[in-house]
RNA sequence: GCGAGAGUGGCGAAAUUGGUAGACGCACUGGACUUAGGAUCCAGCGGGCCCGGCUCAUGGGGGUUCGACUCCCCCCUCUCGCACCA
């Protein structure tokens, strides 16, 4: 062997990636005519280093960005960096420097990381959030929405966590601490910033359905999130009051069987109807343990349903009945109405509570196939039947009695249809200093005063010095202190900067020109690169970032500044990078750093790898072993190239008459592989399959050369490119090498994805299954397009068929072309 | 509890308009070449047996069919998401 047969990964990934970045391979263009493809890959939060996950991440993606351009679309595959966050504070407190520098550097190292995996990435679209070059666009928005009254100021509970000194949304609380930092989340009265993404809950949920792209399971999520529900609301008025207590049901049929009232302890109602009664105290008591318990309850204990009576009392308008008021400890305020018409026969809860306070349980919908009886019901019936002892509506049936009570509610004027959903508006109001200024300034006499649009950006202070100030803004004077804008008295700059998923929800946006000076977006490229063609990311985003983009899309599209409905026509959510049947962290010790593997294998073995070892959305179970696989493979398809050389010089077409057998078949399964990976990348991304149709072809490659020394120099080469062109997307540099020794002048990276031919690739001889009863018998080769009458025969004629069958007559014969033969008897 | 998905060799996995179960790779075993081999090449590799053949086998049980990993019914296990949503 000479020595060129060493595969040196170091020294050819290096040289591909300079010539690479020099004739700008990857560089979009938007260009009138040709098929666009936008592909992109969530962007990484730059915490220092990529890790395993983020491998396998872009090296899909950069699969499909490849394969894509030798299909002939003009591609747009752009980088970019979700650099606002708290880790940077953190780090910064840490190390005595800022955030910036902090972050700076990281997106550095990061880069460097990705330009060594050899990722095809338009670098010059590149964009980091935390730059004044992409916040002032996200504020100018921000003051868009504010115009159009998509944004709104109030004072709410907010979920606080202590440890980071700030505001979480709702998605960001799970199982009741901190997604950050798992500290015990607290609720805080506070001032702040909300989306009104409400707004939108419907369009978000019915929009859903054009989604066919998306995996069904995240699809599923974001439904449920959305929780929408539809009934009745009904106003319940108080006894010796003029207030009254709206409640929500999706059982209006049930409502003849009110028993009693629950009111959550957080309903506004709720003191002043015991206020200066003799159930004051009580009531009071109850409210604050109740607040202390919800505090301290682990999330997945369902606590016993306790309550406490008011004394008071309120009226069923449909039946005019006095019906007592309690206070519940398992009612939410947050859903609905924050008040509940008790239905023990009908609802579960309401029958633990009824059975524990002795309050009635009243039947009034009777299943089909039993009669319910109060006295010995042990839970309650929650199916449908036919109501009883409703008035009018006694004997219809229960889902019938839902539309026709909501009706009379709405004729009598008590109530009417209504749609709640449990999504709730976005807060994003946060009291840390890495993140976008909220443009505002609150005067004493003018109220919230929007920054005029030519003040923008409302920069950060301190980024100008690498140990400036970053303390949170509202202890930052130079910042806070200035004039309004609009009476010039003095006024104080609001101080919460956004929620980073502010950043991210139009990012994918910003990077069809993210150069552009003068506007938050450039619509005509927006209008010709968007939707993304294909987003590509880990599925815990599920729920947080892919609704707030599909969010920001919507409300974008509202503001003017795009044309689409949905940001993301397919989705794909790749598996976990898992080691010892747990997610790679910090914590289980059981990471694998991508430096050191690239570093011994090479970039191509360890993208080679992340695709081979399972399809992309299938967990990846790492291991060391299967990386030593990729790594022989690559060398054997080294090897067989270079021994080949030759053949390349080769300039005369294929003709298959002239092909001897070995050099056909060696042809026939390069046309068949052209066509198994095709469809393994069109049909779903599985490049797993793909990979190993490649691996087959150069098995077989490697057999018949080594076999024979007559192959036809014209299919050799054919079966050669073939396998450089199919791995490219996967191997870059590798395939890139190999293209050029092998005596090509032009890249093989804007090569034409290869076409197969169906007669090329059809099989002489195919291997029929001859069964008896079902049973696989015997095995019969025979000439492709061979008749049913004629397979049945040679079935029929074969020995051990014959021998089995004895003097037993076929019942039934079954031919499937070109599969078997079944011989019943 | 509700919702979604998944269960196939020692391991990662292939195969669905129902038609040879285990492609491809890892690990393992034997052999070749070698001073050496953790390189390379060749062969074997689901279980059982009276092994050149037979038989069992795709979480378990039933069904449809000439034929079921694939379709239908029941059950079990695991993963993920939501969870007192009125």
């Amino acid at each position: 062997m000479g020595t060129n047969d060493k595969y040196e990964y170091k020294a050819i990934e290096q040289k591909w990636q300079q010539r690479w970045a020099q004739e700008k391979t990857d560089r979009a263009t938007h260009r009138t005519g040709g098929k666009k493809y936008y592909v992109l890959e969530m962007f990484p939060y730059p915490s220092g280093r990529i890790h395993m996950g983020h491998v396998r991440n872009y090296s899909i993606g950069d699969v499909v960005a490849r394969y894509k351009r030798m299909q002939g679309f003009n591609v747009l595959h752009p980088m970019g960096w979700d650099a606002f966050g708290l880790p940077a504070e953190n780090a910064a407190m840490q190390r005595g420097i800022h955030p910036a520098s902090w972050t700076d550097e990281n997106i550095d190292y990061m880069r460097n990381q990705l330009k060594a995996m050899g990722l095809s990435y338009d670098w010059d679209r590149e964009l980091a959030t935390c730059r004044p070059d992409y916040y002032r666009w996200e504020q100018q928005l921000f003051l868009e929405m504010l115009e159009k009254g998509l944004i709104y100021r109030k004072e709410t509970v907010v979920n606080w966590c202590d440890d980071c000194r700030t505001v979480l949304a709702r998605e960001q609380v799970v199982d009741g601490v901190c997604w950050r930092c798992d500290q015990l989340v607290q609720p805080k009265t506070m001032h702040g910033w909300f989306f009104k993404i409400t707004a939108y809950a419907e369009e978000l949920l019915a929009d859903l359905d054009i989604l066919t792209g998306w995996p069904e399971k995240v699809v599923t999520m974001q439904r449920n999130w959305i929780g929408k529900s539809t009934g009745l609301a009904c106003d319940f008025k108080v006894e010796n009051s003029t207030e009254s207590i709206t409640i929500f049901t999706t059982r209006p049929d049930t409502i003849f069987g009110v028993t009693f009232m629950s009111l959550a302890v957080e309903h506004p109602l709720l003191k002043s109807l015991t206020a200066d009664t003799s159930q004051e105290q009580e009531v009071n008591d109850f409210i604050r343990e109740t607040v202390l318990a919800k505090q301290r309850a682990t999330p997945d204990q369902e606590t016993e349903k306790i309550g406490v009576f008011t004394g008071r009392h309120c009226i069923n308008p449909f039946t005019g009945e006095r019906i007592p008021i309690y206070a519940a400890n398992f009612v939410l305020m947050e859903y609905g109405t924050g008040a509940v018409m008790a239905v023990p026969a009908h609802d579960q809860r309401d029958f633990e509570f009824a059975r524990a306070y002795g309050l009635p349980v009243r039947v009034v919908v009777q299943p089909q196939d039993e009669q319910l009886d109060p006295a010995t019901m042990s839970m309650a019936w929650e199916g449908p039947g036919i109501l009883a002892d409703s008035r009018q509506f006694s004997g219809m049936d229960s889902t019938a009695a839902q539309a026709a009570i909501i009706a009379f509610a709405e004729e009598k004027n008590f109530g009417g249809p209504h749609i709640t959903y449990r999504l709730r508006d976005w807060g994003i109001s946060r009291q840390r200093y890495w993140g976008a200024p909220i443009p505002v300034i609150h005067c004493g006499t003018c109220g919230i005063v929007p920054v005029p649009k030519n003040q923008l950006p409302v920069l950060l202070p301190g980024t100008d010095r690498p140990d400036g100030d970053h303390r949170p803004l509202h202890q930052q004077e130079k910042f806070f202190m200035v004039s309004c804008p609009r009476c010039g008295e003095m006024a104080r700059r609001e101080t919460d900067t956004m929620d980073t998923f502010v950043e991210s929800s139009w990012y994918f946006v910003r990077y069809t020109n993210p150069s552009l000076t003068d506007h938050p977006i450039d619509e005509e490229a927006a209008r010709y690169w968007l939707p993304v063609d294909q987003y590509i990311g880990g599925v815990e985003h599920a729920i947080l970032h892919l609704l707030y983009a599909r969010f920001f899309t919507k409300m974008l599209r509202d503001l003017g500044y795009l044309t689409i409905d949905e940001p993301f026509t397919n989705l794909l959510t790749q598996g976990m990078v898992i080691k010892d049947g747990a997610k790679m962290s910090k914590s289980k010790g059981n990471v694998v750093d991508p430096n050191d593997l690239i570093e011994r294998y090479g970039a191509d073995t360890v993208r080679l790898f992340s695709l081979f070892a399972a399809p992309p959305e299938r967990d990846l179970e790492w291991n060391a072993q299967g990386v030593e696989g990729a790594s022989r493979f690559l060398n054997r398809v080294y090897r067989l190239v270079h021994r080949h050389l030759d053949c390349f010089q080769n300039v005369e077409p294929i003709d298959r008459a002239d092909l001897n057998d070995a050099s056909r078949k060696l042809h026939r399964k390069t046309h068949q592989t052209i066509q198994r990976v095709t469809e393994s990348i069109e049909s779903n991304f599985h490049f797993n399959t793909a990979i190993s149709a490649i691996m087959e072809l150069v098995n077989l490659t490697v057999t018949l050369t080594g076999e024979q020394e007559d192959m036809h120099p014209a299919a050799l080469k054919k079966a050669l490119e073939t396998i450089l062109t199919l791995l490219f997307p996967m191997v870059p540099h590798f395939c890139e090498e190999l293209w050029e020794a092998s005596g090509h002048r032009h890249l093989l990276g804007s090569a034409v994805w290869p076409d197969y031919d169906r007669e090329a690739a059809r099989e002489e001889e195919i291997l029929i299954v001859v069964q008896v009863n079902g049973k696989v018998r015997a095995r019969l080769s025979v000439p492709a397009g061979t008749d049913d009458q004629a397979l049945q025969q040679a079935a029929l004629a074969d020995q051990k068929i014959s021998q089995l069958l004895e003097n037993k007559k076929p019942k039934k014969i079954i031919v499937v072309q070109g599969k078997l033969v079944n011989i019943v008897v």
